[in-house]
Order: structure tokens, then C-alpha cells, then sequence
DNA sequence: TGAAATGTTGGGGCG
DNA sequence: ACGCCCCAACATTTC
């Protein structure tokens, strides 16, 4: 009665809706495959490095309670069929994925291991509401936020979140495994130096991250988490995408630590409403699965974006010349996350003022944030090219000079992330080509040299996409 | 989860 | 005292 857990982006013991079923049945072998069919969206380089340290945790969290992890390479059917031979398990129990491309390919798997002989258990577990379940009046999916998230609160609360298994029964013998490293996840120059200093990936460190939160952010959640030089946000976001928490657990624990009233409570709730956002970001990527790729606003396809490829490059390295941006596009760089802020300030930068097409900006974050998450990636992309679900409306447009003097003052965030203007004064470095040549001079920076000159200027490239939109518009 | 332009109001300086 | 102007602060409209 030997079942194959197969983990994927659940990479935790605790409450985990798939594992508790197989652990209640019987022996259970865990396994994760590296499997090189899960295209277009296969992880990219910050992920990679992410899954490699999650799954050494979790292998060390199973070995406490007496299993392990069985790791395969190979085709995801091939390799399930192959071990529950090996390993004469008659069950396969996996939690469900929503990315279009993956849940397609299990439900062919399913199909075709059943016929095998085995039983196929897939849970729903990554999402505290029934996707399926949440529809308006008329049956139809939810396109405005506020509208669905009001319905999804008022459903009867997620469960309770389950302890983890105090033991995960072991089958008879153990099948092979490949080596960590064979699953070549790590870069191969070590440009992790930043990611490191970071994170820590895995299940503990993502509880020890609530926790923190719970204890020092989320009273103050509210006004904090717009100012990107402080700690004012919860970073569980790659926690999350990984599975190393449950959305039921963030969702019970931030209730247990609301006070009963007042401005605390508030920013709780704000909190959660963030949590909610990643609800609908799931929601429209199962109800409208061709929008990786494509607008949700169909005619969107036919917008006239810029080729501009010195610009895309200039965005993507940090060199814009706007302090703000680029301070966002170094610590994405350098840490493999940025504050959800300045994500808003670069995207509107990418397709407003460099009118660079969505998807680009989509790819780069795809491959430089350890939190990628085809759901929140899309919605957040097409949310600021207003292409899609209860986006931004085109004359939008972030001004990242005043953003910067509203929301990093004391210039602490691009003192951090570009340092060659360190040394400016406040009041000059969110716009350094507007500095006196003194003031320059004295700081040590030599604009076309140490830092570039703006790529575009701003209220010309404000003009110009405000007549490109409102012409599209027609 | 915007910014900029335009309109309105009201206080104070001043002839 | 009064009217006029200036301008900051705030509100509304427009993109």
C-alpha cells in the first residue's frame, strides 16, 4: 500500500492538504522531479537557485521524521510510472497546479497512470478559496479586485491549518536517487553572493519569516510597506510561491495576531487584502489562461510597442539614469526581489516612458525574481500596461522623480542600490542631472560617466506615451 | 496603488 | 475701511 507523494511548488510538511492524505494511507515515498517538458515557463535562473536550497530543507525536514527525498530527472510521466514500479506503489497523491501549461499536462498524466493501475490523488491546496467556486452573480469570473475579494470573504473562513506529520511513514526500501547537484539548479558563476545574504529558503525559514512579520511589521503594515528602504513588508512572497507556507497558515496566523480594533487592525487587514490580490491573480490565470502571453484586452495585441533594445537593456541593468528605477532594477539584481512599490515604478518606466512591450518586463522577472510567479507576474505586468483585469488606465504614469521624493525621502534605498550617488545630498538625489555642478563635483559623481544620464526625459516621454495610448485608444 | 493642469478659496499685504 | 492683487493651499478635472 506504498503511495508516491510527488512534491512540486508545496515544498513544506506542515499543512499540507496532499501529503496529510498519503501519510493517513500508508508508506509514502516523497519525490521531486526536474523535469524538462515544463515549458514556456520553466523556472528561471533566481528560482532555480531558490528550489535547489528549498529542496535540501525539505529533504533535511522528511529526514527528522524517518523519509527522505527521492530526487528524479526526466520526463514527469516516465518518471512516475518508472517509480511507482520500483517502489510497488499502487497510489500517486500530488497538490494541484493552475499554470495552464502544467495543469493540462497533469491531467493527461493522471489519466495515463490511472490506466496503469494506480490511483491518482490530486488536493487543492495553494489557495485558500475554491477557484472554481468563486463567480459572480452571473457564473462568470471575477475581473475588478475589490469585487472578488469581498466575495472570497464572504465564503466560510480556509481551514485550520494541519500540523505537519509527526512521522512520515517509510516504505520497505528505498528507491534511487539523483544527487542534488545533478539537478544543475545552481549557477554556474556564483553570482548568488546577494541571494544569500538575502534569503532563507526552505520551510523554516519561511515560518521564522511570519513570525517576524507577525511580531514587527504588520501593525504598521499600512504606511510601511510604501517606503522601500524599510522593513516594512513581509518577504514572504517566494515563501509562498514554493509552498514553504500555506496561504491557510499567513491567513489564520495574521487573524490570531489582529487586534480587535484601531490602526493596527486596519493594516492587518490590508495585509491580508494582499494575500487576496494573490487570489485573483490565480483566478484570472485559470479563467483566462492565455494571458502569459497574450492581453486579456484582446485588442492590446495589436498595440504599437517600441523596438528599443539599448532601452530594454539600460531598464534591465540599472542604468535608466533615473535614481529610483534603477536602485528597483539593482536590488532585483542583486537580491532577486524588489519592493512590490518600486515594481509598480519600474513597469510603468518599462512600457510608459520606454513603451517596451509587457512581455519583456514579464521574461526579465521571470528569470531575476526568486518570488516568479506566472499568477502574480501576469496580473501584476498586464495590471501596469492596463491590458488587463482591473489595470491601471493608460494616463497612469508614475513620475519616478516625485515618486522617489515621496517615497524615499532620505534617498536611504538608492543610497543602498546605487551607490556611486552615495554621496549626494538629499534634496539632489532623486534628480542628480538637476544638481548644481558643485554639489556634483563634491560627491564625486560625473553624470555620462559615473552614472548615466537619463535615457529619456520625463515629461517628454510622459507626452509621447499619453498620445501613443490615447491614440490606440482611437 | 498617479500626475499635471485647471479652478476655487481665503488670508495677508498694500495702496 | 475697502478693494485689489498675489499666492498658497486645497479641490476638481483631465490625461
Amino acid at each position: 500500500m506504498t503511495s508516491l507523494f510527488w512534491f512540486r511548488q508545496d515544498l513544506r510538511l506542515t499543512d499540507n492538504a496532499a501529503l496529510h492524505a498519503a501519510c493517513t494511507r500508508g508508506p509514502v515515498v516523497p519525490v521531486y522531479i526536474w523535469s524538462p517538458e515544463e515549458k514556456p515557463w520553466a523556472p528561471g535562473g533566481a528560482s532555480k537557485w531558490w528550489l535547489e536550497r528549498s529542496l535540501a530543507s525539505l529533504d533535511a525536514s522528511l529526514r527528522k521524521r524517518g523519509s527522505k527525498l527521492i530526487l528524479r530527472i526526466g520526463n514527469t510521466g516516465e518518471v512516475l510510472k518508472a517509480l511507482a514500479k520500483e517502489c510497488k506503489a499502487n497510489a500517486l497523491y500530488f497538490n494541484r497546479r493552475y499554470e495552464p501549461a502544467i495543469s493540462a499536462r497533469d491531467t493527461k498524466l493522471a489519466a495515463a497512470l490511472r490506466k496503469t493501475g494506480l490511483e491518482v490523488e490530486c488536493a487543492d491546496d495553494a489557495l485558500l478559496f475554491d477557484p472554481l467556486a468563486i463567480r459572480t452573480g452571473q457564473g462568470t469570473p471575477y475581473q475588478v479586485f475589490t469585487q472578488f475579494w469581498n466575495r472570497c470573504l464572504a465564503e466560510p473562513a480556509p481551514p485550520e491549518p494541519r500540523a505537519a506529520p509527526k512521522i512520515i511513514p517509510k516504505p520497505s526500501a528505498w528507491p534511487k536517487s539523483a544527487a542534488l547537484a545533478e539537478l544543475t539548479l545552481s549557477p554556474k558563476f556564483r553570482w548568488d553572493a546577494g541571494l544569500q545574504a538575502a534569503w532563507t529558503p526552505g520551510e523554516v525559514g519561511a515560518q521564522a519569516q511570519l513570525r517576524t512579520f507577525l511580531k514587527e511589521g504588520m501593525a504598521e503594515y499600512a504606511v510601511a510597506r510604501d517606503y522601500p528602504s524599510r522593513a516594512g513588508v513581509s518577504r514572504l512572497s517566494p515563501h509562498l510561491h514554493f509552498g514553504e507556507i500555506s496561504a491557510r497558515t499567513v491567513y489564520h496566523r495574521v487573524r490570531e495576531a489582529l487586534p480587535s480594533r484601531g490602526a493596527a487592525r486596519d493594516s492587518g487587514l490590508i495585509y491580508l487584502k494582499e494575500i487576496g490580490w494573490r487570489e485573483f491573480a490565480y483566478n484570472l490565470l485559470i479563467h483566462f489562461p492565455q494571458t502569459p502571453e497574450q492581453p486579456l484586452r484582446e485588442k492590446f495585441a495589436k498595440f504599437p510597442w517600441a523596438s528599443n533594445a539599448k532601452g530594454l537593456r539600460a531598464w534591465q541593468r540599472g542604468q535608466t539614469g533615473y535614481p529610483l528605477v534603477d536602485a528597483g532594477m539593482r536590488e532585483l539584481w542583486q537580491t532577486g526581489w524588489m519592493h512590490n512599490r518600486v515594481r509598480m515604478i519600474v513597469a510603468s518606466f518599462l512600457v510608459k516612458h520606454l513603451r517596451i512591450e509587457w512581455l519583456e518586463g514579464a521574461r526579465w522577472f521571470w528569470d531575476t525574481l526568486v518570488d516568479a510567479d506566472l499568477a502574480s507576474n501576469t496580473l501584476g505586468w498586464q495590471w501596469s500596461a492596463g491590458c488587463g483585469a482591473d489595470a491601471a488606465p493608460y494616463f497612469r504614469i508614475f513620475n519616478p522623480i516625485l515618486q522617489s521624493q515621496k517615497f524615499d525621502p532620505d534617498g536611504a534605498y538608492i543610497r543602498r542600490y546605487v551607490p556611486e550617488l552615495a554621496q549626494l545630498p538629499n534634496d539632489c538625489i532623486h534628480a542628480p542631472w538637476e544638481a548644481p555642478p558643485l554639489v556634483l563635483a563634491e560627491a564625486g559623481v560625473r553624470l555620462g560617466a559615473t552614472y548615466p544620464r537619463p535615457i529619456v526625459e520625463h515629461v517628454e516621454a510622459r507626452a509621447a506615451a499619453l498620445a501613443a495610448f490615447a491614440k490606440f485608444r482611437g
